[in-house]
RNA sequence: GGCGGCAUAGCCAAGUGGUAAGGCAGCGGUCUGCAAAACCGUUAUUCUCCGGUUCAAAUCCGGAUGCCGCCUCCA
């Protein structure tokens, strides 16, 4: 079995085959810290994590870099609003940004390295492009001149002569060539500068990428990742920038994620439909974000809204009560055994293909969306033999479904989901939800027992009041022979 | 203007040559004091449209239409 992972480089999927076998390098491009991350950046960080995730399920060692560009125009603009230093603002917004993805349970990267800790290295490498003629100095800019390395524009698939009949670029004579990109930036008034061959000044953008990955992963490493947006110019420029250094290829195989759009608009600034992680976090769980990830593939675009994610808290509730059903018979005398019926074979049996499908899903381009659909076969069988001969089981069938328990648990955990236990899953949910809807728990709960009374007294049309009257609420209440539990609709 | 992507049920979505996964929603049934959950059945004779290749096409080729992204900071 082999991966086959889309090279946007060359717009195949292709066998994967890293530098050196059993480990993988991996770059993918962090935020610019000077705002809350967005869903965008969630979905990004879910997609890249979800993918180191399954390459150490299939025994590499991975070694992940995810950068932090900490002196940028914006963070400096943000600085200067805030009468602040720009290392205040990106140390803030860094911090936030760790916060957003612990709560999302993106597991750390390897190395998380900041563009200002590595100026020095930045300088050597722009004095190597201008000794090899890739780059030029005007009045303590220095840029990079695209029309002097041949291949420039394979990453997006543009080229040159193209892209400058419709350009919607700035003109600027000091450019040799409209696309020509600055390496270093002269400051200006009330900038922060570093001390350079070609005066004071900072670096460009994309120059820390090409060092950063240079000094952590080496010259050529596997992957390279990032949001589509940055395939150009960003990720153009760096193969610019470190194959024109060093004449060596950057990375093997380049992989973008799909944009998040909200009602079918593109998420923006202007647009005004950004959402935080922090205020999505506060209405939905992180795994049922992470479930509405999944459910696309990570190259195609997801349409963000309220009715979807309520789809995938239905999809996760679904999930997750199973998995509480397989807990709760623990408690429960087991029946008889007897011979397995064959519906039970047969779950035996899906769980024992399970692992092979997922390799094979993930394995091709990482199908996460087919992976659930496998997911959700297992949990259809369990809850149609859970449920027959009033919640017993005999202690065969009881072995099979610990076994499948452990197969969901086991592909969950390669997908970053169902981490939570399911009862505190459940609660969870619920305080959320009654939050959202500015519901009053202990009123809730008031009525709830008056309607246990109600009904031990048989008085079901007081039972049956409440019932509605919750329900208007949202409030389902689930009667069962352990008592009457509650959640949000 | 240049480059690229997408189009599958009410909605989301997988499927890249062998006869349409899965989720959500709906309907009918079982269960239940009534419900909820769960299960069973049902919901696309068909994959935007037109042509072509093939024994065979949602899948390959050509064309049309529609939508979207990038080309400017952007995950």
């Amino acid at each position: 079995m082999t991966l086959k992972i889309h090279n946007t480089l060359t717009r195949r999927k292709e066998v994967f085959v890293p530098v050196q076998e059993g480990k993988v390098g991996m770059y993918v491009c962090g935020v610019t810290a000077y705002d809350m991350c967005h869903v965008g950046h969630a979905r990004s960080a879910v997609v890249f994590d979800v993918i180191v995730r399954y390459l150490k399920y299939r025994g590499y060692t991975v070694e992940l870099v995810k950068n932090f560009t900490d002196v940028d125009d914006k963070i400096i603009a943000r600085a200067n609003a805030e009468k602040t230093t720009i290392r205040e603002i990106s140390e803030r917004y860094i911090a936030e940004h760790n916060q957003d993805m612990d709560d999302l349970c993106i597991e750390r990267p390897t190395h998380t390295p900041k563009a200002t800790d590595y100026i020095p290295e930045m300088i050597a490498l722009i004095e190597t492009l201008l000794n090899k003629g890739l780059a030029y100095v005007v009045d303590g800019d220095v840029y990079y001149a695209v029309e002097a390395f041949p291949s420039y524009g394979k990453l997006s698939g543009r080229n040159l002569t193209d892209m400058s009949a419709g350009a919607r670029v700035d003109v600027d004579d000091r450019k040799r060539n409209p696309f020509d990109f600055a390496l270093w930036k002269a400051s200006k008034e009330g900038e922060p500068w570093w001390e350079s061959p070609w005066g004071q000044g900072r670096p460009g953008w994309h120059i820390e990428c090409s060092v950063m990955s240079q000094k952590l992963l080496g010259d050529t490493f596997d992957i390279h990742g990032g949001g589509e947006d940055l395939v150009f110019p960003h990720h153009e420029n760096e193969i610019a920038q470190s194959e024109g250094a060093n004449g060596k290829p950057l990375a093997k195989y380049w992989l973008h994620n799909g944009f998040i759009k909200i009602n079918s608009e593109k998420m923006s600034k202007s647009l005004g439909n950004v959402f935080t992680i922090r205020d999505i976090l506060k209405q939905y769980h992180p795994e049922v974000v992470r479930f509405f990830f999944l459910q696309g593939h990570y190259r195609s675009a997801l349409d963000f809204s309220d009715e979807s994610l309520s789809e995938a808290r239905a999809g996760m509730e679904r999930c997750y009560s199973t998995l509480r059903r397989i807990d709760a018979l623990k408690s429960v005398k087991p029946a008889p055994d007897k011979a397995p019926a064959p519906k039970e074979q047969e779950l035996a049996q899906k769980v024992a293909e399970l692992p092979a499908k997922f390799t094979e899903s993930m394995d091709d381009d990482f199908n996460t969306a087919r992976v659930l659909g496998y997911l959700f076969d297992v949990v259809r069988m369990i809850n149609g033999l859970v449920g027959e001969e009033g919640g017993k089981v005999t202690p065969t069938l009881m072995v099979t479904l610990e076994a499948a328990r452990k197969a969901l648990l086991e592909t969950g955990r390669v997908l970053g989901l169902f981490h939570e236990d399911p009862e505190q899953y459940f609660l969870k949910d619920r305080d959320r939800e009654a939050m959202k809807l500015g519901l009053d728990v202990r009123a809730i709960e008031a009525l709830i027992g008056e309607r246990v009374r109600a009904r031990t007294e048989k008085n079901w049309q007081r039972a049956d009041q409440i019932r509605v009257e919750l329900a208007e609420k949202r409030v389902i209440l689930m009667d069962s022979p352990q008592g009457t539990t509650w959640r949000i609709q």
